[in-house]
DNA sequence: AATCATGGTAAGCCATGACTAACGGTAAGT
DNA sequence: ACTTACCGTTAGTCATGGCTTACCATGATT
């Protein structure tokens, strides 16, 4: 897992916007619709469908056609990317933990 | 922990360049000079200066001068930015070994 | 079938950021 | 003291990315 590798770069590209960890964290919390999405916050719909597109594609979120609604919750694989990353720098005792969990997670 | 958090933004926009990605694993390999990192890449040595600058404000290296040099090596506290931020997002099984990890690492 | 609701896409504008060249500043060597 | 080595900063250029407006496609409703 090196520095250029291409889903490690989307989902750190992903999350380095702070609408996008706005948006993340409000998916979250609760799936949603990008009307629902839109509605509280100071960007149009558009803006809000075009940063869906970049999470969707880091796998950070995932969408669900409901009708002509398309609901929006979280996708743990993009998470995992960045997590296996940061893992690597972590030494020690530390490390020792952090293997353990990432052992379990790929038991899922 | 919200998506607005600036020591959070900082460490997320300065792993989301390839470059800088490059950088910090070459120092987390091995503490290292800015002559040392600029010679084996395709970028000046200002350049390199400067991306340094950015993970130093993100808590992702830190310098220790020595002589004329400035030594890079690894902080681990913006990656401890990241990974608290991500945890949030880990729920059932998976949470509780996530949330053990966390608290071993806050011991440190 | 006609309309409405929902949301993805394209074009264009503007702000941000990554890069180089040039400069300045400090520590070591002769 | 002068030179050399090492590094941070500034000015300016160019590419990237986020935003809005406008448009198009699809599914539900009457």
């Amino acid at each position: 897992m090196a520095y250029h590798d291409s889903s490690l770069h989307a989902a750190f590209t992903a999350l380095a916007d702070p609408t996008r960890r706005d948006l993340f964290e409000a998916i979250a919390a609760r799936p949603c619709s990008v009307a629902a999405l839109a509605a509280n916050r100071p960007i149009s719909r558009p803006a809000v469908s075009q940063h869906l597109k970049v999470l969707r594609e880091a796998r950070l979120v995932k969408a669900e056609p409901q009708g002509t609604k398309r609901i929006y919750s979280l996708d743990t694989a993009g998470l995992q990317a960045i997590r296996s990353y940061l893992d690597q720098f972590w030494t020690d005792a530390l490390g020792a933990y952090s293997a353990e969990v990432h052992r379990r997670i790929s038991e899922t």
